[in-house]
RNA sequence: GGACGUGUAGCUCAGCGGGAGAGCACCUCGUUGACAUCGAGGGGGUCACAGGUUCGAUCCCUGUCACGUCCA
């Protein structure tokens, strides 16, 4: 017998352990089983499982499980990724913390070994954390993007891209983050709105006839300017164009130049151009050949470029102290407060500067070609299909990709270089060396580049380098393109956009076939969830406080497509409540002799009420595979949710009761073998979303009755396929008029207060041979559901009885001792007043030749069938409430 | 400024051309051995606004307003 509840605490772990235990997550070797992979989008090693997660290892592992039951060869490869500068940051923080080296003091090769060290401490948390959610990642399979093999990948992928000139070296700005003292790509920068000043700097022309003032939110550039620029068509400056300003501290003539870019309408009109720190300036400073003067270290402290009182000040020390300069020289007309944005490093949080320096770039618009054109061709789709739209916006204003980092962590750039300065790219240094001697004649000492790799051109390689490329494997021949991509909008631009450019130019074919994008989770105010607003949700306290199933399918439930999810325990509890209905479902059915039948077949089943369920039951499965299928992750769990609850629980098994303690022993065999069969069928429906406590139930019914077909794990048993021919309209239609005159009588019951240990019998009046028949044969079922004592047919309704139509059939409750009459005349008039409304807007439709013309036939029959029923409803009652008025 | 998305019951959301649905919340009733993590019943909505297309619009089109996100 089975407890009263699930305890998903004491469950969860032994069944993940004996699945994993099984072999069950690999795919099977079944090489007629068509291949269906998925690859994770690998999380941050140094992460911990958030809710973003949670949805959406959740969806990945639904649908890997739906597919595997499928008869799929079902991979879901897990991995990490070795994010660049997020683990270099944990670790420094910790040498820091530990009050010992920085990473500097302990040189390159001491801390990436402390690195590491740290990886193999504590870069399996989020391994493990996936674990308790129930995703059944092939772990065997586990790659991290610093593998050796996945190393090789890169180090081909970037000697080819060199050798093909689609990789290159340039001096140019990049975004640099002070902080890490590294460039960073344009994505990894975030732009803040934050307050500022416009301060207004009255430069004095060069020959003292005047000035010209120019205003700037970073006072501190002016050190670095080289020009003033004004608008061409502007009149005001006209005159002063082609003559110079002496920038007032560094005591440097720089000119007036004219150009398209400065706005007019903008403050003076005028502004100051510094190309070495700012894009727009650096732009305006090759048109008109302007010098480029840098300022900054990489500290972005002033360097040596500037007068010598400003050397080594921080930059915004140094932003006051030309401010005051500025004031003391009698040069600073105006401080206006303003709003603007900033650029931010995401990772650090600190004002990036562009920053002149030498970079590899990758030649990302010839790489993004063939991968806009797979997505117009639909070799993959993207579900929601809008998310294109960004995908093609993104990739058809590409720019050049900033691949190089000054990092210590990551993959090094296969890069060396030779006294001269030569660069030789190769895969290793030998053939770097080979290189270099051929090059030189003689062998020659190399010195290999000190930078590693954008994190992101690695996880690029993610969908073929975890599969064994640039080996021609087993695993990458059959898993190879993988068909569903599932991931959050928030890194179509770093990942998804870069798994397509590199997976089309390298393998030639797209790395997967269909991107799901998931939403994001939000809390309960719809707030974007983060640690400083004290608002995140820990997937794993809601797993132990619900228990993963229940967590699983809430995420599921809302994982409604281009719409954010609000998440709120509430809506967590109720779907735990679910899980517990059909433990106690289960539970039923077990103590009531529901056992699997020998040879039972659906098809052949005789009892109404059992082709009824049969037959919803086959609707479920095929809807929700269908819904599956195409990603409808809501649709599936909504289905589910109403047929196990509302059909099966709520109908089925309540219909049930009196068969299975009844008389008939063949109905009573009958409906105890197919009670066993669909309960079966909705344990392999549900395990997707619901593994863990569907895994418990098929194990604790295993001894019921006849053996399984299939023996072992729910996980790896085959997902129902049932024919349409299931579904019997007969059954359908009996069980409809019961359930109605059920809920109906219900209704009339409670709002007539009647009370529910009345017992009256339920007078059937007027019916089709039929129903007459229908409502005969299940008389025991409507008794013991609507607590009344019998039913009796009789020929008119009764003085006293209250009446009510259920398709075209008068019933009748003799209750009238119970009942307050006033009540009841409001009933009737209520009812009375909604027909004749109803009435009226369909005659009113049917009275329209426009509508009976151009209709469809079926619609206009449907609504000549609703206005014959509601005249003939609303005459019963209007002649009880004419005999209640006499009553009365 | 551009792109995308969203405005439906008190709340969270389904539905997306033929009389608006669910869950939660709310009100009433209920200890009939699966389940109170439950059962039964009920109240509650000019489907943001304004035009248009259509026999018919919550659904399609246009515009407006509000909110959100991303990109400049």
């Amino acid at each position: 017998m089975l407890d009263k509840t699930f305890d998903p605490k004491t469950a969860e772990p032994r069944l993940y352990a004996a699945w994993e235990a099984s072999g069950g997550f690999a795919p099977t070797d079944d090489p007629a089983a068509e291949p269906f992979s998925i690859v994770i989008p690998p999380p941050n090693v140094t992460g911990s499982l958030h809710i973003g997660h949670a949805l959406n290892n959740t969806l990945q592992d639904v649908l890997i499980r739906f597919e595997r039951m499928r008869g799929k060869a079902a991979l879901w490869l897990p991995g990490t990724d070795h994010a660049g500068i997020a683990t270099q940051m944990v670790v420094e923080r910790q040498l820091a913390e530990a009050g010992n080296h920085s990473r500097r003091d302990l040189g390159r090769e001491d801390f990436v070994a402390k690195v590491w060290e740290w990886k193999a401490k504590s870069g399996g948390t989020i391994v493990n954390q996936l674990k308790r959610l129930g995703a059944s990642c092939d772990w065997s399979r586990e790659r991290f993007t610093l593998d050796e093999g996945l190393s090789a990948a890169v180090r081909k992928v970037f000697v080819t891209l060199h050798k093909q000139k689609l990789i290159y070296r340039d001096k140019r700005l990049v975004n640099w983050d002070p902080q890490f003292q590294t460039a960073i790509s344009d994505l990894e920068v975030e732009p803040r709105e934050v307050d500022g000043f416009y301060w207004h700097f009255a430069y004095p022309l060069e020959d003292g006839s005047g000035e010209i003032v120019v205003a700037t939110t970073r006072p501190e550039t002016m050190l670095a300017d080289t020009a003033v620029a004004v608008h061409p068509d502007d009149e005001r400056y006209k005159a002063l164009v082609g003559r110079a300003v002496r920038l007032p501290i560094v005591n440097r003539p720089i000119p007036i130049i004219a150009d398209e870019y400065p706005d007019p309408e903008k403050g003076s009109g005028a502004v100051k151009i510094t190309p070495a720190h700012d894009f727009n300036d650096f732009m305006v400073g090759k048109r008109h050949n302007l010098p480029v003067i840098n300022i900054f270290d990489d500290f972005a402290r002033i360097n040596d470029n500037a007068p010598v009182e400003y050397r080594g000040l921080d930059r915004f020390v140094a932003r006051k102290k030309v401010v005051e300069a500025f004031e003391a020289l009698g040069l600073l007309r105006e401080i206006e407060k303003t709003r603007h944005t900033v650029p931010h490093g995401d990772r650090s949080g600190v004002v990036v500067e562009p920053y002149l320096t030498d970079q590899w770039y990758v030649a990302a618009d010839v790489l993004a070609k063939p991968a806009i054109k797979a997505i117009e061709d639909g070799d993959t789709v993207f579900v929601p299909k809008n998310w294109e739209k960004t995908y093609f916006e993104w990739m058809r204003n590409i720019q050049p990709w900033c691949v190089s980092r000054q990092l210590w962590w990551g993959h090094r750039i296969p890069a060396w270089y030779g006294p001269d300065g030569k660069a030789f790219v190769e895969e290793t240094e030998a053939e770097a060396m080979r290189q270099a001697e051929e090059h030189y004649g003689r062998p020659t000492p190399l010195r290999q580049d000190e930078d590693v790799l954008d994190t992101w051109f690695s996880s690029g390689l993610w969908p073929f380098s975890t599969l064994g490329w640039p080996e021609k494997t087993d695993d990458l021949a059959r898993f190879y393109p993988t068909h569903t991509l599932i991931t959050g909008f928030d890194i179509i631009f770093f990942w998804v956009a870069r798994m397509m450019m590199q997976g089309i130019h390298f393998t030639g074919e797209v790395p997967f076939k269909r991107i799901f994008i998931n939403a994001l989770v939000r809390d309960a105010e719809g707030k974007k969830m983060s640690k400083s607003k004290g608002n995140v949700m820990d997937p794993l306290e809601l797993v132990d406080d619900y228990g993963a199933d229940a967590l699983r399918f809430t995420l599921t439930a809302m994982s409604g497509q281009a719409r954010d999810i609000k998440l709120s325990r509430q809506r967590i509890e109720g779907y735990r409540n679910f899980g517990t209905k059909l433990w106690n479902a289960t539970r039923f059915c077990q103590m009531n002799g529901c056992a699997r039948a020998e040879g039972f077949d659906p098809v052949d089943v005789k009892v109404p009420l059992n082709r009824w369920i049969v037959g919803e039951t086959a609707r479920t499965a095929q809807a929700v595979t269908a819904a599956l299928a195409e990603c409808g992750f809501g649709e599936a769990t909504e289905l589910l949710y109403r047929f196990i609850w509302n059909q099966f629980c709520d109908w089925y098994v309540e219909f049930a009761k009196p068969l299975l303690t009844g008389d008939d022993e063949t109905a009573k065999a009958e409906t105890q073998a197919t009670t066993a069969w669909a309960l079966d069928v909705i344990l392999k429906l549900l395990h997707p979303v619901m593994p863990f406590i569907t895994e418990e139930l098929w194990a604790q019914t295993a001894d019921l009755g006849a053996p399984r077909a299939e023996a072992g794990f729910l996980m790896t048993a085959r997902f129902p396929e049932l024919a349409s021919e299931l579904i019997d309209p007969t059954a359908d239609a009996e069980i409809a008029l019961l359930i109605a005159a059920i809920t109906e009588g219900r209704s009339v019951r409670q709002e007539l207060n009647v009370p529910a240990s009345a017992q009256p019998a339920l007078l059937v009046v007027e019916t089709s041979a039929d129903q007459r028949r229908i409502l005969t044969e299940n008389a025991p079922l409507v008794a013991r559901l609507l607590r009344v004592s019998e039913l009796s047919f009789v020929d008119a309704v009764p003085e006293g009885a209250i009446p009510y139509v259920v398709e075209g059939a008068t019933l009748a409750l003799p209750v009238a001792e119970f009942i307050d009459l006033a009540a009841e005349r409001a009933r009737l008039s209520k009812e009375v007043t909604s027909l004749a409304a109803d009435i009226d807007r369909t005659a009113k439709k049917l009275g329209n030749a426009d509508f009976v013309v151009r209709a469809p036939e079926e619609v206009v029959e449907e609504n000549r069938e609703r206005l014959a029923e509601a005249q003939a409803a609303k005459a019963k009652l209007e002649s009880a409430l004419a005999r209640l008025g006499v009553a009365a």
